[in-house]
DNA sequence: GCCCTTTGGGAAAGCGTTTTCGTACGACCA
DNA sequence: TGGTCGTACGAAAACGCTTTCCCAAAGGGC
């Protein structure tokens, strides 16, 4: 007598007490299973009986229970989107895209930031899996061989940006870097430009790595063999970009134009060559690289390499999704092309002195 | 026979198959409820035992479904967290901090953006509740009264930023805006400014209103009477900025400084200056609010107001968190306060042709 | 040596869903 | 009217874990 489970004179809509869909059956004068289907308009209810439970769902406002729902459907709708560094421009402006597809498909995105050490990254893998994602996005570095392992044996569908081991169940996002590096070395070379720096990103990000190499490549085609003393390593930061713009600064033979990994980095170029007191783009051209909202509006507004964030997340997206849905067809496999075009705005222009030699020229 | 469930060789190692902590239990030759408690390290458990199930758990590297432990135990482990803008650079900081601290304390966190429009919000609200959070950290305008009814039935711990209802198991952050504000607009007068125009924030947003109240504050301190022209509408975007800065400039009594209610609204006022040909801070001042991390490498560095996103996500996960660990106390409602304070980079100067006028009575 | 206490571990209930399977009922045709 | 479907609904078994409850065994006091 002394703990009495249900008090008698509990009015029905108290929604003090617990709220599942057995609730709502007894509610409704349904079974549970009628409840589900109706939620998951599956099979076919009566509209009578559908009608009546969803007057009591929405009198309680009842709220499934995604967690129940994943565990016995062996769905989470879950997708983690592994990133390496949140407070650079470009994520953010990739996240959006992802999550608002993601959104209208009914997933939820789970976002971890490597920030660039490789350590966590087993640490954010561990967690996704722990909470059962149904696939990773991966935008940061390479995946180490056992963490690869421990997901191909679950079965995680994964998408690399870029670069990614070549296995079943992984779609690999190809950019071609190559189209917009080579209009932007064309661009400068153009305007008479032919000492152009290149400040790269981190050694271990593949992205980076492919951008410098298409930067030589396109040096290459342009007729220039670049300098070694031309290229110098930078971080994907604004500090990374005024310390890598330093270096440049402190050699003899200065570049006339300098092309950047990323426009996070260009920024950082451009700062440093404010406090050397050199203009942009009158004593020296700075180029980026991605096109984030703010290159819009720097001081010159950034000549740079646009790649569509909302291209990139909606590949991902669906290389994720199609690998879900259609677990044991190769489909998942196809790649993705990325494409990059220039973006001519104020920070490039001819290199000092060329005007002068071209009106001489002329007359 | 066409369908064998169990083929009777396989070996006791196989991974291909379902894995749970049965599996385990059966290989470790202990009962599930052992297993249990060796993971969560509870109760007391012979440590020879324990170490049978360690081995067997690392040897198949098991990962506990946080799901199903979410549905026995009613902890999700799961916050929310409710922005206005990812774009705007202030929040990835902030975000950064604030998953930083949830990891930490075994948290997982779901993000998302409202993009300033008061409809998306109760769909966030909804797929968070879906998700069964424990608590969601508000970082937008104010919440719609049935949708905090909403939350409230289900008690879900609630914490905003800056302004919010007062009521049990909501926690508001305090930020002393004023502080910074008057240290800026005190800079301003000192420095000789008597036209301090103002570009504000989105309406909706209460942190933008507080700002601009103590601005206006701040100026009648300083025996300043603000112009209502002064006070020009932004959005706390760059394009904003851009726009208010455009409304300023048409005015026929040109303000000397701008104060502007964030960093990304001073951004956008720097470049519309260069672009009409105005320097900073030679010919106006710029004040910006946040510092969010590119600000110091504005051109000129700006001068900004500081305000830590770190204390920020610190003390909203604190909140959130001892409320949903003592749930009947009142301890979470107790008050945050953050702080706000100006720090001088290059954007603010004496106005023009003050340094004559002083120049000139010094001699 | 007996009984009581303490301690470690197992059995089983339950968390809120989905989904399979079975059944009742109405419709349709002969 | 009787038989055959097809359809709409309910009962119950999972999903993978935590946690309560209980029992066995060991230890200690008399």
């Amino acid at each position: 007598m002394t703990n009495d489970p249900t008090p008698p004179n509990q009015t029905p809509e108290d929604a003090s007490e617990r709220m599942d869909i057995r609730t709502i059956a007894r509610l409704a004068n349904v079974s549970i299973a009628t409840v589900s289907r109706t939620i998951n308009r599956v099979s076919t209810v009566n509209p009578k009986m559908a009608k009546r439970v969803w007057e009591v769902i929405e009198k309680l406002d009842f709220v499934p229970n995604t967690q129940a729902r994943a565990l016995v459907s062996g769905r989470s709708k879950l997708f983690g989107l592994l990133i390496s560094e949140i407070t650079n421009p470009f994520f953010p402006e990739l996240i959006q895209g992802f999550e608002e597809i993601a959104v209208e498909h009914g997933y939820e995105i789970l976002i971890s930031s490597t920030n660039h050490d490789p350590k966590r990254m087993s640490h954010c893998i561990r967690r996704m899996l722990e909470r059962k994602v149904e696939g990773v996005a991966i935008m940061t570095f390479g995946i180490e061989e056992p963490l690869l392992e421990q997901l191909a044996k679950r079965k995680v569908p994964l998408v690399f940006i870029d670069v990614g081991p070549d296995r079943p169940g992984i779609s690999v996002l190809k950019v071609d870097y190559h189209h917009g590096i080579r209009q932007a070395v064309q661009h400068l070379a153009a305007l008479g430009h032919r000492r152009i720096a290149f400040v790269s990103g981190p050694k271990l990000l593949h992205s980076a790595q492919s951008r410098l190499a298409a930067y030589t490549k396109s040096m290459h085609e342009c007729g220039i063999v670049p300098d070694p003393g031309w290229i110098v390593e930078g971080d994907h930061t604004l500090e990374g970009g005024v310390a890598a713009m330093g270096q440049l600064l402190a050699q003899d033979d200065l570049a006339t134009a300098v092309l950047c990994s990323n426009d996070m980095t260009a920024i950082g170029v451009l700062h440093k060559l404010y406090r050397t007191g050199l203009r942009v783009p009158d004593d020296i051209s700075v180029i980026g690289f991605d096109d984030i909202h703010i290159a819009e509006v720097t001081i010159p507004p950034l000549t740079t390499i646009q790649m569509s964030r909302f291209e990139i997340a909606k590949a991902a997206f669906d290389a994720l999704q199609s690998q879900v849905e259609s677990p044991n067809q190769l489909i998942g496999k196809r790649e993705f092309n990325i494409s990059t075009s220039l973006i001519v705005r104020e920070s490039t222009s001819y290199p000092r002195g060329t005007m002068e030699h071209l009106r001489k020229k002329s007359t």
